[in-house]
DNA sequence: TGCACATGCCAAGAAAAGCTAGCAGGTGTC
DNA sequence: GACACCTGCTAGCTTTTCTTGGCATGTGCA
């Protein structure tokens, strides 16, 4: 899928991290994985600010998150990176931007 | 410069290709280069549009503009891309991240 | 019971990005 | 002169994205 992404796909992924705080999460993410309220702690910012740039990345398929129990009962909502790998060149783009949704159609993909 | 990307470089390159219609600009640019009202016609979008387009992807450095004249006189903007190149992975992300601009300092780069 | 820490959601304002419509200029041909 | 091309600009509206602050849930511990 990295190899030959859709247009959409990439556009995605594209728009997902064209963000600073998103792109700090993927680097902190990489480094370790953690839960929700650390992490925010960790960046300096809210957590419900946090959760939504989470969210987005989840819905691109660049993170997963899994909801463990900590050994003392609590809760906690781990993510961890997904291991992507998206090449970005002209050639890429002139090959994935031909299945690019025109806009009318496609409602149930994101 | 593709090899290792400042963050503030990586963020302009990806927002700046956020976007459909850039998509496809830099599709069209990578099979032919042209000028600006037939890429705009190529494209079914308004030359102001386009023109709006075409100075962000200029400004990331993604494509050149060179101001040509035809055989009769006319003057052309002709485009073409950049051969650019970007990894995005978790690794190249992680190595980008901590040199992202806090958000103050930073004026005169852009 | 009160505190600390974990999760989640949402309304509403602020900021940024996208797009249109209309204006300006220039050259060459019929 | 009228028309068909080419270029450039921007004010102002619309839409999307970002961000904050508040509120609600649950657990364990003193």
């Amino acid at each position: 899928m990295s190899a030959e992404p859709t247009g959409d796909e990439l556009l995605t992924v594209l728009g997902t991290l064209a963000n600073p705080h998103r792109l700090r999460v993927i680097a902190a993410l990489t480094r370790e994985r953690t839960y929700v309220s650390r992490l925010a702690r960790d960046l300096g910012i809210s957590r419900a600010l946090l959760q939504l740039h989470l969210r987005k990345l989840e819905a691109a398929g660049l993170v997963t998150a899994r909801l463990e129990l900590s050994p003392d009962g609590k809760a906690m909502k781990f993510y961890e990176v997904t291991p992507f790998a998206y090449r970005l060149t002209p050639q890429a783009i002139a090959a994935a931007a031909p299945t690019l949704s025109t806009d009318d159609a496609e409602k149930g993909t994101r």
